[in-house]
DNA sequence: TTATTATATCAATATATCTTGATATATTAA
DNA sequence: TTAATATATCAAGATATATTGATATAATAA
């Protein structure tokens, strides 16, 4: 039960499906192009990016000072199924901006 | 969105995953019966309902002084999904105790 | 009609979640 | 080493949701 509500509760939330969505859309996206994009506070995506990776959508990968969020692959099918009923809302969300010094 | 969030939402509470799914196992039941089997006052079980019910998942007919919820016919793929998922999880749930005088 | 039963809804409180700003940690650059 | 950058986490306040007890409504029985 608890798995369970911990990935309902991931995308019971429009800025999380947003931001799970937007992931998707432009695959990996380190966390300063997410705040930048949306033009919401670091802390505040941060705490979104751990939500939605504790519920299982997202993975996370480390590389120097960045950490690159992606899509978790492979997903499981239920997972999978939230994704794509997530697809068909076909959201607006902001097109990819660059928050970060280098690359 | 506001649907995504509202069915998403619905299945986002312990108490009402375990309705949801005593009705899946049970069929049509009255308020007065879940509120009997799982020993919950009636204003709790009703608010619940309703939240299922618009929520997309349940159905209500009332006869008599009854309401009857049973899971909604046909249900689409995506909160059929998410009732799949709900199956799997293998939930103690109370054996149904009817509540009410007369049937 | 009056009382009883089944259900829904409201108001108050309790609990959980979200947002913000501040601070901590870790990596890289100077 | 010191400063700057990227990210995570914490504490406080704001907002949302759940639970309870009381009350409202509607159907039936007396």
């Amino acid at each position: 039960m608890d798995t369970f509500l911990q990935t309902i509760s991931a995308v019971n939330d429009e800025t999380r499906v947003k931001i799970l969505y937007f992931i998707k859309i432009n695959g990996e996206v380190c966390v300063c192009d997410i705040e930048n994009s949306f033009n919401m506070i670091q802390s505040r995506i941060s705490r979104h990016l751990k939500i939605l990776k504790d519920g299982g959508f997202l993975r996370v990968e480390r590389r120097g000072r960045w950490a690159y969020y992606g899509i978790r692959n492979p997903l499981d099918k239920f997972r999978e199924e939230i994704l794509k009923e997530i697809s068909y809302l076909e959201l607006e969300i902001p097109r990819l901006k660059k928050g970060c010094e280098i690359e």
